[in-house]
DNA sequence: TATTTATTTTGCTATATGACGAAATATGGC
DNA sequence: GCCATATTTCGTCATATAGCAAAATAAATA
């Protein structure tokens, strides 16, 4: 039950469930993400660590940076099962479809220029 | 989206989770939930009221007794495929059992009994 | 080693939520 | 109509949570 609740209370979040969504075409580093929500780093870091907890996302670091992923095959059931549904529910949402709009655009961009422009502010 | 996330926010309560599958077993008023948990009565309702506009629950008036029960089959996809997806989880939880088994206790006793009971505390 | 920089942790504030009891709203029975 | 009673609504309190900025970590680079 504790493991639902987590999982539950970690969906409870627009920008969580939206975060899930948008790592469906592959791992973002923390900038990105931060990048599609203008959060502060701090807010997007906690989220994440969220997501992590309830065992949604997995994590990489590759030098300073951490990258987010959704979990892949070996992942526990309950967690493929909650992924799979929020995918089935929530692919065509308006929001969704926007946010892969502006993750297009952020992928295209240099992320050590989209980190560095993030620090300044 | 908002619909999702008043799903999602309606099952980030642990109360509410078991208020799901409680309802398993068939209908129930107020005072048998409540008695379930333990709550005031206010509480118990407030959580309803959570479920039924997340359309997780639907309700039925006769007389004074007010029934919750699952949705049928005419209830929207993302309904059936969350509690779908919540019951494939919590089925085996011990908590669950454990609500279960309270839940045939309660059921034995004559709920005019047991609202009297709690309108008078 | 010192500096830059990507991320997390911490401390803070505003808002949201869960609990209760009291009051309000039905509804049935006298 | 008046009382009893099942449920909801309202007001209040304590706690949880989302956001930010600033400080702390961690890692590449000068």
């Amino acid at each position: 039950m504790r493991e639902f609740m987590n999982i539950t209370k970690a969906l409870a979040d627009e920008s969580r469930v939206r975060t899930l969504l948008a790592l469906r075409g592959g791992e973002l580093c923390v900038c990105q993400i931060t990048e599609l929500f203008g959060f502060a780093p701090s807010t997007v870091s906690k989220h994440l660590s969220l997501l992590f907890q309830a065992r949604l996302v997995e994590s990489r670091k590759e030098g300073r940076w951490i990258y987010y992923r959704l979990p892949g095959k070996n992942a526990p059931l309950a967690v493929r099962q909650t992924l799979d549904w929020v995918e089935k529910s929530q692919a065509n949402d308006p929001q969704i479809l926007a946010d892969n709009k502006q993750l297009k655009k952020i992928l295209k961009l240099d992320p050590v220029e989209l980190c560095k422009r993030q620090c300044k502010k």
